[in-house]
DNA sequence: ACTATGATTGTTGGG
DNA sequence: CCCAACAATCATAGT
């Protein structure tokens, strides 16, 4: 399987003012971990990180994530905004 | 109306 | 520079 180019994120603009996206709440816990793994975790793989994110991500507790979801609310407004301008450039 | 998809978001670390 | 797991997202299009 030499051919491992897997574009599932293949980067294709679909909208014409491609408002993009918002940030994801892992995105925003990511950004806390990142600090956090890796400071207990220095020099771990971005292998193990990933995984180990992702068991600890879920592993929080709904108020855990209430920060992260929070931010991720927050950044969806400012996707709104984009959208809006968006849409109504597009109309 | 509902569903399914696609596109995107950000982190890490290295060839 | 870009990719890939990891998770969420969630707006849009299509039927």
């Amino acid at each position: 399987m030499a051919a491992a180019t897997t574009k599932k994120t293949a980067r294709k603009k679909k909208d014409p003012n491609a408002p993009k996206r918002s940030l994801s709440a892992y995105m925003f816990f990511a950004n806390e971990q990142r600090d956090i793994v890796r400071a207990e975790n220095p020099g771990i793989a971005f292998g193990q990180i990933g995984k180990l994110l992702g068991e600890k991500w879920k592993a929080l507790d709904e108020a855990g994530k209430a920060p992260y979801e929070a931010k991720a609310e927050a950044d969806k407004k400012r996707y709104e905004l984009e959208k809006s301008e968006y849409t109504k450039s597009q109309a």
